[in-house]
DNA sequence: CAGCGACTGGACTATTTCGTCCTTTTCCCA
DNA sequence: TGGGAAAAGGACGAAATAGTCCAGTCGCTG
């Protein structure tokens, strides 16, 4: 957690946390749906149901509200992911990820794409310090990818000499650039397409 | 060419004409490095050195704006991918082709990401004929790919029960995603990366 | 060469949006 | 239970930004 409990070291109540997250998860939301750029304070604002001074009061600005946007959509993503990957040491288990994943997208047909990804490239050009939160995220993300490979590697049904981290990455594009195309065709299909192929590569090395 | 001489049936001559492509390829010059969303037309016209009438001459507005550019990197994009795998039918092609992407992105660090991809991130959700526009501009993209896997089959270096369309959609899809973790990272290295992981499955397929 | 329409310049308005300020209410703790 | 600090509400100002308007220039075509 990069943001403490208040900006600027003030102390914070309970109530006072809860309309911080409140402010947070309905900046979140908008930003997933709008896009960072479009979404104004007072769509915020609205949103959450706060006023002004209370954001200004918790954040001071909106590059701080989007950093603590970055943070707070990260730790969702990284938990669910853990949750999915966290004990995955199979093909077949990896199948059963990327089937969650397709489905979810496929019921928004493919719109707003990653809820990370989107943020990333909305961003990365344009705030070093919610750039750099977003490339730790992508690594921790990777690793628990690579995490799954390297107990596949454990049991054998992946040779020690494949590069886990080098498959996580390509896995992790393959993931982000379906989602990337799913959003643009509306149509959540490319992005399994690009996952499977991901997947047969690996498995292929498996065979091998 | 979706956008016609002019955005209202009205005469163009020389001179609009080459003030309203000045237009766009300062639009789309600022677009790629400050994104669609904080390029304000004041930024617009200050960089293009003309004046706002002339901009509202030649557009409805920033969205007709953000169209014409996104046909006009579109076609930019088109024409280099056509003459780089237009003629491609080797796995030692697509490498120099991956060579040249690779080494274009590490010239800048990984910023900015795909002219085309950021453009799809930031647009598709808010302008559904971007989008369109967009999702055409990336079948055509992958349509140059799947050629190259095409003539790879006719050679014989990849066997006819190949997908050669599914190929190319994994190939596009690691190559985005690529950028994206490259623009995010600030290092090209996972580009290169992701590509290679499609190129090894592509090449692992020749093998059997 | 004359006239009409495309083209250009820049001032002007309306609106949006960020950020500030001050008052009132609520909550914690002695 | 009362004092003080945090929290909440909302009006207000300043700046940026989209979009309008009109007067003047240039260039094609009859």
């Amino acid at each position: 957690m990069t943001t403490a409990d208040s900006h600027n070291g003030r102390r914070l109540t309970a109530r006072g946390a809860k309309t911080r997250a409140r402010i947070v998860a309905a900046a979140a939301d908008l930003m997933y749906v709008k896009g960072v750029g479009t979404t104004t304070l007072d769509d915020v604002l609205a949103a959450s149901g706060v006023s002004k001074s209370q954001l200004y009061h918790h954040f001071d600005g909106k590059d701080a509200l989007v950093r603590a946007v970055v943070d707070h959509v990260g730790e969702r993503v990284i938990e669910r992911e853990r949750r999915s990957l966290g004990c995955v040491s199979t093909i077949r288990g990896l199948r059963r990820w990327r089937n969650a994943l397709v489905q979810n997208n496929a019921l928004q047909h493919g719109a707003y794409g990653c809820a990370l990804g989107s943020l990333a490239t909305e961003v990365s050009d344009h705030d070093a310090l919610a750039r750099r939160a977003l490339s730790r995220l992508f690594t921790e993300w990777q690793g628990l990818l690579a995490g799954v490979l390297r107990r596949m590697q454990d049991r054998g049904v992946l040779p020690p000499t494949a590069s886990t981290d080098q498959l996580a990455t390509g896995l992790m594009a393959a993931l982000q650039g379906g989602y990337l195309l799913a959003q643009t065709a509306r149509d959540a299909t490319p992005m399994a397409t690009s996952i499977d192929m991901a997947l047969a590569h690996i498995e292929s090395l498996s065979a091998g």
